[in-house]
RNA sequence: GCCCGGGUGGUGAAAUUGGUAGACACAAGGGACUUAAAAUCCCUCGAUCAUUGCGAUCGUGCCGGUUCGAUUCCGGCCCCGGGCACCA
């Protein structure tokens, strides 16, 4: 076929035919085999909406070349794909065109596989999992159970959106300016019992092991960190005065500035806290406060706008070392939900408390002055918030930061009033959705016995798939054959968990499945730890807290079941940027999404490929340009026409061959060119500087043969154009196929080995010396390669555009950087 | 408010360890080929001045600093993007 090739670049052709030689030949099954060198290189897997759009393709591709290159490595390459397939557009969908989520989402899987088989990534369909397949979940279901009976899974009241309308629970995105998406009425907090994952425990464990990802981006480690937020405080008792309860004697806070201590003039408690809602049980306009509190209509993300309130709930906090009486609020900004749901004011030096006593006229006492007199102090304008030194606190004088914390701590201590704690951000993952179309919680609740597992042998609980669709809440609930059962316990009758699992659960250990799809008998198998943790994980940076958390949390709840051997699931991970057009986000709802498929209609999947690679570093997002795409059909079709009316021959170039200063030129510019390559695929990934690489190599070629048709020359051609083909055949690879076939080779180029640098040919005669005169460029000199330091100084000293500047004056000082330039210093 | 990124030609972007700013492309303009168009190929392409040629000055958000030399390091400010946000 290669003799026949066409001067014109078909890529329809070119693309068909490549991809039936894969197919035929099984090119990208992968087996475990321990004597070689894995790599395990993961994209993340899409929620099949129906299309794959650009973000997809660039994600992709991204991780097609990373693997094709590791593959040309000579290693035992991994590359699966699948299908996130559980969520909530699929029940949007199943309202909107009468379809059950089921089959809406296969169908979808059937076409969007074709759409990635179309842009040639080579992945092991064998290995192909989607979510909502049974063998997929029953494993979710069956650690979950495992997990109950170690106690990591607990159940508890939580709060959701609820939509009084539709009688169902909204998720976040569904609820609109504190209204339901869809019946528009007013959403309404509610508590219901819910599942939790105790991902609190590992909090420490999460933000330690942070530091040995060397291979995330910086930002990522940093984002997760504030996620988890950990702080070093004190946890600290109050006494409530006259109280006889002994339940409510004690009033619990946590600071992180304990050195404030002596400052505190009021205590505020959560609306929710016990002692204001037993104080608003004799004051009817504080229960009314705390009623109003509890039923804000907003959603969660609307609080922090909310203008801070609070009321007296004329109860009295005595101070734990001053035993001065201060009195205790309630305010809407304490949050209930973390430290002990109540703080202790320090209006002098904490800004929000400040605002609160301002408001209220609550006093303000300084207790920190500043240590250092640039910072300015005045508590009529605001709070100092800085750390400083101790006034108006007793003994505590005179105290830093560090010391003021650890005498307070000990004094405390010492009481039995108080003790260092240390607290976190993070909370526990809730798992339980009031929703349909997810992997079903395997629980069952019985009057008597409480919630019970649904034991081993009876897994999976079926979701079931065949479910009219069509109000709003989850049919499950309306389907006594799907919630009656036994009580596994005691046999009674009780009522299946009809609530489902959050998809991330599905997420967070779909790349261990890959290993092992096929286990019929267990979670994951040995092929896991052969394989794991992930070499190179892609994808975008929307991930970076949520997805990867979760993952790196159920990794070690793997780790500790057994399941896998590793700390973290991925060692290296790319974030890839977002697709723009016109300065925004690529999305439906803006209008400017570009449709992949019909652009590989136009220019072949190659062309759509490699410009998604090369408008742009990986990180960094990519502004979509139509004349762009056009750029890289025209690059491709120059490379074409060059391999087609190139004459294979078999490349043997003698060792020591005397090359005249062109064929030097060339081959010093190829070599050079694979050396960068090189770099740029392992450790920059940095494709778009490859390609603009291998761009300037083809220039050269294009110069070089015009004049050169001697059979040396096409020695050097051969290897110019053998180097191009290999080094682009992770980013062009049907391409490439074709390419290297005209080229003289049988075998496929995806199995070639990557292009060595034969440092021979970087060797050079001479070099370009910059010549500077204070620091501005003047000339440029090119020198012998071995010439000495004085002669260099001499050579550059006498040059025209060096004298030109030095005559009438004087040099001061002559910088020589070796292989660079000569800076001449001169006044 | 706090924590990260980023700001370079008409455009997307390069410059990796402080050493030739603008590689590689796109767009634009000019030319060749063509009956014509498309395609292809060649030339020009940061600004200003000079222009017969050589060239000179300025220029990487703004102001300052360190250095022989700064897109790169330091201090201050402005703008854009992302994350977190009553977290005590």
């Amino acid at each position: 076929m290669h003799d026949k090739t066409s001067n014109q670049y078909n890529p329809k052709e070119v693309e068909e035919l490549a991809q039936s030689y894969w197919q035929e030949h099984d090119s990208f099954k992968v087996v475990e085999d321990p004597d070689r060198e894995k790599f395990f290189c993961l994209s993340m897997l899409p929620y099949p909406s129906g299309h794959l759009h650009m973000g997809h393709v660039r994600n992709y591709s991204i991780g097609d070349a990373i693997s094709r290159f590791q593959r040309m490595q000579g290693k035992n390459v991994l590359q699966p794909m699948g299908w996130d397939a559980f969520g909530l557009p699929a029940e949007n969908a199943a309202m909107q065109n009468k379809v059950p989520p089921a089959k809406w989402t296969y169908s979808n899987i059937d076409y969007m596989r074709e759409q990635l088989q179309r842009l040639g990534y080579a992945y092991d369909w064998s290995r192909e999992v989607a979510t909502c397949h049974p063998d997929y979940y029953r494993w979710e279901q069956w650690f979950f159970v495992r997990l109950f009976e170690k106690g990591l899974v607990y159940k508890k009241e939580a709060e959701v959106n609820w939509d009084p309308v539709d009688q169902t629970v909204l998720a976040n995105e569904q609820v609109v300016d504190g209204k339901g998406w869809r019946s528009g009425a007013p959403v309404e907090r509610r508590s219901i019992p819910q599942w939790f994952f105790k991902i609190t425990a590992f909090g420490q464990e999460l933000l330690d092991d942070l530091e040995k990802l060397e291979g995330w981006p910086e930002k990522v480690r940093t984002m997760q960190a504030n996620w988890i937020g950990r702080s070093e405080g004190l946890n600290l008792d109050f006494t409530v005065a006259g109280e006889t309860d002994p339940d409510l004697q004690t009033l619990s806070v946590y600071t992180t500035r304990p050195d404030t201590l002596m400052g505190v003039t009021y205590v505020a408690v959560a609306p929710q806290h016990p002692l204001a809602e037993k104080a608003a049980q004799s004051n009817a306009e504080l229960a009314n406060f705390i009623e109003e509190q509890n039923n804000i209509k907003v959603a969660e993300a609307d609080m922090a706008t909310m203008e801070k309130l609070g009321m007296d709930t004329g109860l009295k906090a005595i101070h734990p070392i001053t035993a001065e009486e201060v009195p205790i609020y309630t305010a809407n900004f304490v949050l209930m939900s973390y430290g002990s749901g109540a703080v202790m004011a320090v209006p002098g030096h904490d800004q929000r408390d400040w605002e609160f006593a301002s408001k209220y006229g609550l006093d303000i006492r300084q207790v920190i002055e500043p240590a250092d007199d640039k910072l300015s102090c005045d508590l009529k304008v605001e709070a100092f918030v800085e750390k400083g030194r101790l006034v108006n606190s007793g003994e505590f004088d005179g105290m830093d930061f560090d010391q003021a914390f650890k005498a307070i701590a000990d004094h405390l201590g010492k009481l039995g009033k108080g003790e260092r704690t240390i607290n976190y951000r993070l909370r526990d993952w809730g798992v339980s959705r009031q929703r349909y179309w997810g992997a079903p919680i395997p629980m069952i609740n019985c009057e008597d016995c409480g919630s019970v597992p649904v034991p081993e042998e009876e897994l999976p609980v079926l979701l079931p798939e065949d479910v009219e669709f069509t109000e709003s809440g989850s049919p499950l609930n309306k389907m006594p054959e799907f919630y009656e059962a036994d009580c596994p316990v005691c046999g009674k009758p009780a009522r299946r968990e009809t609530d489902t699992f959050d998809t991330f659960m599905e997420s967070s250990w779909y790349y261990a499945r890959y290993t092992c799809k096929d286990q019929n008998e267990a979670m994951l198998d040995d092929r896991a730890n052969y394989w794991l943790p992930v070499d190179q994980y892609i994808g975008g940076i929307e991930h970076a807290i949520l997805h990867l958390l979760y993952a790196r949390f159920y990794h070690k709840l793997m780790r500790d079941e057994g399941l896998v051997s590793s700390d973290e699931p991925f060692s290296r991970l790319l974030t890839q940027g977002m697709v723009l057009k016109d300065g925004a986000k690529m999305s439906k709802s803006k209008g400017n999404t570009v449709d992949p498929m019909s652009l590989i209609d136009s220019y072949g999947a190659d062309t759509v490929r490699m410009f998604t690679l090369f408008a742009s570093a990986p990180d960094q997002s990519l502004d979509w340009s139509d004349s762009g795409v056009e750029g890289c059909f025209r690059f491709l079709k120059r490379l074409w026409k060059t391999v087609a009316s190139h004459e294979a021959v078999e490349l043997d170039l003698p060792k020591n061959a005397d090359l005249n200063d062109e064929q030097k030129k060339l081959r010093l510019k190829t070599h050079q060119t694979v050396e960068k390559v090189t770099d740029d695929f392992a450790r920059r990934q940095q494709f778009n500087t490859a390609i603009a690489a291998v761009m300037e190599l083809l220039n050269s070629l294009t110069k070089f043969s015009e004049e050169n048709t001697q059979a040396l020359d096409q020695q050097i051609i051969q290897e110019t154009l053998e180097a191009s083909v290999l080094m682009l055949a992770p980013l062009v690879p049907h391409f490439c196929h074709a390419a290297w076939q005209h080229l003289g080779h049988e075998g496929a180029v995806m199995d070639a080995s990557w292009p060595q640098v034969d440092k021979s040919a970087l060797q050079e005669d001479s070099m370009l010396i910059v010549l500077q005169v204070n620091g501005k460029l003047r000339g440029k000199v090119e020198v012998p390669k071995d010439i000495d330091k004085a002669e260099l100084e001499k050579l550059a000293l006498e040059d025209e555009s060096v004298t030109r500047f030095t005559d009438g004056a004087t040099v001061r000082k002559v910088i020589v950087v070796p292989g660079r330039l000569v800076n001449i210093v001169a006044n």
